[in-house]
RNA sequence: GCGCCCGUAGCUCAGCCGGAUAGAGCAACGGACUUCUAAUCCGUAGGUCACAGGUUCGAAUCCUGUCGGGCGUGCCA
């Protein structure tokens, strides 16, 4: 809808320009910027446009509007263009452009607000790609609900997207975890063993140790120098915690296009590779026994080391590598969402990507805040020292996928998330799941009482005119409004966008329902009403969708 | 020390690529169920947008500084 009033502004000043009444130089780069009125008073939509031209023009505000609105071709989408105030236009729009949206939204229904499909950029979407070395916590459940929601957020609107899961399975960590395994099973049988501080100490470390037990991976451990039982177990460990991962990413509904593991760069000598094309484009030199990554000052405040003096290439020279690959593989943008604790890593690889002959906003990071779960208002520490923390595979048993997502997609990414438990449990309007769920449920209903009690339910050729209601005209105000919403949330990668939406429509929904009877005597009118709240159901289904929350028929 | 993010109602947060009178939910208080689900609705109250300057016709929004909180600042990941 802001597209279609956009492009009639644009058309405004053109002509205007044309006409000589505006100066021309005053107007070459300007992007028009409209808005949804804050008021009914104020129409259905404004724009600035006059504003941010007079400045240049050098002209009063007012009289730009004024010219603007002589210049505006109103079709049949503009009933009224009138300056008010510093020179803002407001428009109202035609009750045939209201009556549309209700069609377009039956018309195209599970694709209403979404883009033509597939002709966007590609795009690689990373995300979660947590650390095979311990179950999931409630942080990356965020990262998994933002990621997952983002990819189907951008496929709506036409970007073609792919997700991956990048698996840190090589390096020292995986030394650790070989380690830790090891001595708790060394442990077990019965030697006794100091074991170190910087290993991990979680019980499903002890877990997989007597897992292994009795098994020929036991056997050939004896026979095993310490290098090699420490592969294996390290190897065997890995391989079990990332299916724990995937069995609860799955629990949650998120799966992957593609996992990427970190070890294969090394198998195919990529990380060497790339250390040696940094060599070559004079980005990476030796000194006291490293190779280091030359930063330039405008780029990050140090030089980066690539290559330790022992010679094991470090975690940034295998990234370097992992998004040299991701850029070959002919992506238009690359998406990686990381904890924020990581916000410290971003200039480093976006550095790498430009060493590397890319532009550097060919990466976008997305950092996501921490979690602090509540719980009777007081917060859970994360003890993440003792490896005792509660994990993201508790906090869905208990309140559930559906609940869990929306929560983590209540706030924008970048905001601290306090997660409450029990508001996640609670099923009244305190919790916003519910409370979006229960408008869908609603409308399934009254199609269901209708169809219980032989009530004509027919939705063809409805008379919209017969939705008279002041509420009833700003439902559908609000359902014009989601393709808008989808764009700008798409655009700016913000998926919390679709969830407020969501909250809003459920609303407005809520108390028309209360106020006011669908399945009426009157056949015009309850034809129409169920023209409507059909539109709402649909919406709330479209973006509970995007959303990955199921939408029930009943509750 | 330096860098990044944050500071909006008692609480949790929207709004932040400058625009008209700063919004919502919760909590508090007061109301509404013979109706298609009360898992709902209606009303009242609640603010020096951390503070101080600056830019601008106009600042919660942009810039600078101060204070407070988080994170980062490894030949860790």
């Amino acid at each position: 809808m802001k597209d279609t009033i956009r492009k009639l502004v644009r058309e405004a000043v053109e002509t205007a320009m044309r006409k000589g009444a505006l100066p021309p130089e005053a107007v070459d780069s300007f992007a028009v910027e409209v808005t949804r009125a804050k008021e009914p008073r104020f129409g259905d939509y404004a724009t600035n446009a006059a504003l941010v031209l007079a400045a240049r023009a050098g002209m009063n505000p007012r009289e730009v509007a004024g010219i603007l609105t002589d210049n505006l071709s109103r079709g049949d989408v503009i009933e009224k263009a009138e300056v008010a105030g510093p020179g803002f236009i407001n428009f109202f729009l035609t009750s045939k452009v209201w009556r549309d949206v209700l069609y377009s939204i039956h018309h195209a229904r599970e694709r209403y607000g979404h883009a033509d499909p597939m002709n966007g950029p590609k795009v690689l979407l990373e995300f979660v790609s947590a650390n095979p070395t311990g179950p999931l916590h409630v942080g990356h459940g965020r990262g998994a609900a933002v990621g997952d929601t983002l990819a189907r957020l951008l496929k709506a609107r036409g970007y073609r997207v792919e997700t991956e899961y990048y698996v840190n399975d090589a390096g020292n960590q995986m030394r650790i975890l070989g380690r830790s395994v090891l001595f708790r099973f060394r442990e077990l049988r019965g030697e006794t063993i100091s074991f170190p501080d910087d290993h991990y100490r979680g019980s499903y470390i002890a877990d997989l140790a007597s897992e292994i037990m009795g098994t020929q991976l036991a056997e050939d451990l004896l026979s095993m120098t310490e290098e090699q039982a420490v592969d294996a177990v390290g190897r065997f460990a890995c391989r079990r915690i990332l299916d724990g991962i995937q069995n609860d990413l799955d629990f949650f509904g998120v799966s992957y296009d593609s996992y990427f593991s970190e070890r294969t760069l090394y198998e195919h000598d990529k990380v060497a590779q790339t250390v040696e094309e940094l060599r070559r484009r004079g980005r990476a030199e030796e000194k006291d026994g490293a190779i280091w990554f030359s930063m330039d000052s405008a780029e990050d405040d140090k030089d980066r080391v690539l290559v330790r003096a022992t010679g094991e290439p470090t975690y940034f020279a295998a990234d370097a590598a992992y998004h040299l690959d991701k850029l070959g593989r002919g992506y238009d943008l690359l998406i990686d969402i990381w904890g924020s604790d990581h916000h410290g890593y971003v200039p480093r690889v976006r550095a790498a990507i430009e060493a590397l002959g890319y532009s550097p906003n060919a990466l976008k990071v997305i950092l996501v805040q921490f979690v602090t779960l509540v719980r009777e208002g007081k917060k859970l520490s994360m003890s993440t020292r003792s490896g005792e923390f509660i994990t993201l595979r508790d906090v869905l048993d208990e309140v559930g996928p559906d609940a869990a997502r929306f929560f983590f997609l209540t706030k924008r990414a970048d905001s601290h998330l306090d997660f409450d438990m029990d508001l996640a449990k609670k099923q009244s309007r305190d919790n916003p799941v519910y409370y979006v769920q229960y408008a869908h449920a609603r409308v399934s209903s009254i199609f269901r009482i209708a169809a219980e009690r032989g009530i004509d339910a027919d939705l063809t050729d409805p008379d919209i005119t017969a939705l008279t209601l002041p509420e009833e005209q700003r439902l559908i105000k609000h359902l014009a409004d989601y393709p808008d919403v989808l764009a700008e949330a798409a655009e700016s990668v913000e998926p919390h966008r679709i969830t407020f939406y969501l909250m809003d429509l459920a609303e407005l929904f809520h108390a028309y329902y209360h106020d006011n009877r669908v399945l009426l005597e009157d056949p015009v009118v309850k034809k129409a009403r169920l023209y409507l709240v059909e539109a709402v159901r649909l919406v709330v289904a479209n973006g509970l969708r995007i959303l990955g929350v199921a939408a029930p028929e009943r509750m």
